[in-house]
DNA sequence: TTATTTGAACAATTTAAATTTATGGAGACT
DNA sequence: AGTCTCCATAAATTTAAATTGTTCAAATAA
């Protein structure tokens, strides 16, 4: 109900004239006819009840209340400017912020070096990394507080309907040993080996866990038997433990790269035994895709994904 | 040429919008219907490329780029209302500056009154005095430097036509003597004495002095027999003199109310002598007349304005 | 001076844009 | 499920703005 005096077009008219001192030269920038420039004024004037231009003579001058408006005009045209860029770098990702979620494990490992390079190419937009749980990441991700996410436990199925779910990659739990262990000696082991082992596991909430034991489960081993020596909070932390000797685990082969080529560790292999989960990335499809978001999904994502993921097959 | 890519009522409609969280409600306080506010933001959304709305569940929740560009609309919309306060209080003179343009007697002895009366009512309007000679004063007038201004002298014709003349008030020179002065006693004099006087006399480029050697002339008198002891630039310098006895002088009765009334300054009367000059206000009719140049022509003048002036009259 | 030019105002017509009415579809609440 | 709310869409109407053609006044030039 509260009308608006004025309009951004008779304040670009205002200002044109301002600077030009002519009605008929403002006509011309502004590619529109010198009738229209009059009659814009004309509504002006007669809406904010002062008269803006002394028409006498040749040129047109600014009364004191011209003068008052066009101080605030040209405030308020540049904040419409500078509002236009920001937009724009926006949308050319010289701005905004894109939010990713992950897991544990691919936020250590995985995310740090696609966050490097997605920043190599976009500079100007800013990313931050949540690392949560994979039920609390899909939460935010159903929200909008995340944009995208990487996760590798099971959803809850309410969110797995309603968030757009792509398998992305695959990954291995690597079944590791200190490198002085007897068995490390060995070219394959048994599935019965594994009862002889001393383990050192993730908690029991983790979903990384629990994901190993569902593994182990199915595929016939009695996860009862296993002697678990003790359980810790973090990757690195079980990794520590493994190299000192206190015991073997199942760790994603993506966290032990490094220890592996440098030898203070052993991975072995289990003859009928395979640990991998899949990686999946989630996205709400019902929300607004930032053009950050976007790029992250369609560029970057795709040079870390396994072969058989759908991101592949862009 | 660089058309504005969103408009003032498109802001509007989004700040409502983002207010309320829902386009109904915003359509309802801007007293629209609903099409037209999610038109207006469609409209926006493709000019802008961007999306502004998630428009998914119950809420309209704002998007990154929402986001950003609510922060410019309230700051712009802040500055709409700003400029309306400001040209509202420029309409009922809460603001603005007047311009008055006077000669050196009545911008020393009468504006000060004037002005201090205005100000009384009108504190929020500056005042600014500029006292020139009547020439320089009438083109200040002419080309909108001064909003109006009353001068005692005459004014080049080409000026006289272009602006509009009325006479205001009658300013009497009054032939003063020191009150020590032989001649002081009489109770009328006649214009032979005036020839026994020394002058203290304003300089001779002065409007006053013009006015005065003009009207001197005009009633007989050979104003190269008058002895002039000094030329001053100043009527408080002439006051001083004359009160100390250096010689007589004409000057404006307004000027010499308080030494009147303090008796250290004697008025005398001279037969057949009247030497008067009209006061005249002028202001530019081609010109557009402030809110506070009007008032005070209507309010303020009228109250020190004579009894004949056409000002009185309204 | 008169003639010519230039800039702004005015009126009527055309063109464009925004709003409304009416309707359909998707999610949320009971 | 059924209903309700909210937003999107389409066609029609209303409203506003731009253009064309013209007049008028002031400034410039002959």
């Amino acid at each position: 109900m509260p009308e608006l005096p004025f309009t951004l077009d008779q304040l670009r008219i205002l200002k044109a004239i301002a600077a030009q001192g002519s009605f008929k030269k403002a006509a011309d920038i502004l590619y529109v006819t010198q009738p229209a420039v009059s009659l814009q004024i004309q509504n002006l004037e007669k809406q904010l009840e002062i008269t803006i231009f002394d028409r006498g003579g040749r040129k047109a001058i600014l009364t004191e209340a011209g003068r008052l408006l066009l101080e605030y005009c040209e405030r308020i045209l540049n904040q419409c400017d500078e509002a236009c860029k920001a937009i724009e770098d926006l949308n050319s990702l010289k701005g905004g912020t894109l939010v990713i979620g992950a897991s544990q494990t691919t936020g250590t490992y995985l995310m740090p070096r696609m966050i490097g390079l997605f920043r190599q190419k976009y500079p100007d937009v800013s990313v931050q990394l949540q690392v949560h749980s994979t039920r609390r990441t899909g939460w935010s991700v159903a929200n909008g507080q995340i944009d995208l996410a990487i996760i590798g436990g099971q959803l809850p199925v309410d969110l797995e309907n309603l968030l757009q779910v792509i398998p992305y990659a695959t990954d291995e739990l690597a079944l590791v040993l200190p490198s002085k262990h007897p068995l490390a000696t060995k070219k394959e082991l048994l599935k019965e080996d594994l009862y002889k082992l001393n383990f050192v596991t993730l908690d029991s909430q983790s979903t990384t866990r629990k994901v190993v034991d569902k593994l182990l489960r199915d595929s016939g081993l009695d996860i009862q038997r296993l002697k678990i020596e003790m359980e810790l909070n973090s990757l690195e932390a079980i990794k520590n433990a493994v190299q000192s000797g206190l015991g073997a685990s199942f760790l994603p082969v993506v966290s032990i790269e490094r220890e592996l080529s440098a030898g203070t560790i052993h991975k072995a292999f289990v003859a009928d035994l395979e640990v991998k989960r899949e990686l999946k990335l989630i996205t709400n499809p019902s929300r607004y895709t930032s053009r950050a978001s976007e790029v992250f999904k369609k560029y970057i994502l795709p040079q870390f994904a396994s072969l058989e993921s759908p991101l592949r097959n862009i």
